[in-house]
DNA sequence: TACTTTGTTCGCAATTTCACGAACAACGAA
DNA sequence: TTCGTTGTTCGTGAAATTGCGAACAAAGTA
């Protein structure tokens, strides 16, 4: 499947999308694009599903390179994976023919 | 599910995301985005599958609102539904902006 | 009225996704 | 060491996804 007139970025770009396609795993992604990290224990106390179901759906977060976890005491810290944030970001960006408003501008003022 | 911790954008954004997750569909999304349209026919001679399939595929588009037909002479025209489009657009610029602070850092040095 | 072209729908099979509960592993605290 | 907390993994089942070929529908053309 897929020969090669589909390219790269846009495989790229499908498989962050499939990870991003998910109620639950967009609500994730978009916690953690404002809050830096999360615990997986207080998103199962908002979240309305049991924590084996969470942890699948971070490990596809994780399978998808979108998200980290790091181990602290009896927790695990999630956070965006940078690297793999940027490149969606590009992606996106590139594809959805986005301008994004840079606060560089706003320097320049 | 998704009780309402889950907000409505969030639900919105994950509908599309599922839609564009798959490469078939992400490279006809890529497409349209720079083409204004296409048929069907054209697209079954470069990808490799065939037009059941992507058939399929198209309805999918479809369903989640990205894209529209036109019948037209014995073929159908494909173009992206431009109000979907925008709605996604807004929707992921706000979802994946998260870069704003390193260049305000590089302002205050 | 046939015939051709185009795309959808149907039937089928293999695979993946999603969700749950139970069991397990890791690890700090009593 | 034993216990409690936290999160992953396993086993299960229901539903959705992906793909194919065959059959069908629509509509222009001979």
């Amino acid at each position: 499947m897929t020969k090669e007139i589909i390219t790269k970025e846009q495989q790229k770009a499908a498989r962050y999308a499939k990870a991003m396609g998910h109620p639950i795993r967009m609500y994730v992604l978009d916690l953690l694009s404002k809050q830096s990290c999360c615990y997986s224990g207080d998103l199962t106390e908002d979240l309305p599903i049991v924590k084996s179901t969470l942890s699948q759906h971070l490990k596809e977060l994780k399978d998808a390179g979108l998200i980290q976890g790091e181990i602290e005491a009896p927790r695990i810290k999630y956070c965006l994976n940078k690297k793999s944030w940027k490149e969606a970001q590009e992606l996106f960006r590139n594809f959805l023919k986005i301008d994004i408003e840079e606060p560089i501008q706003n320097c320049l003022k």
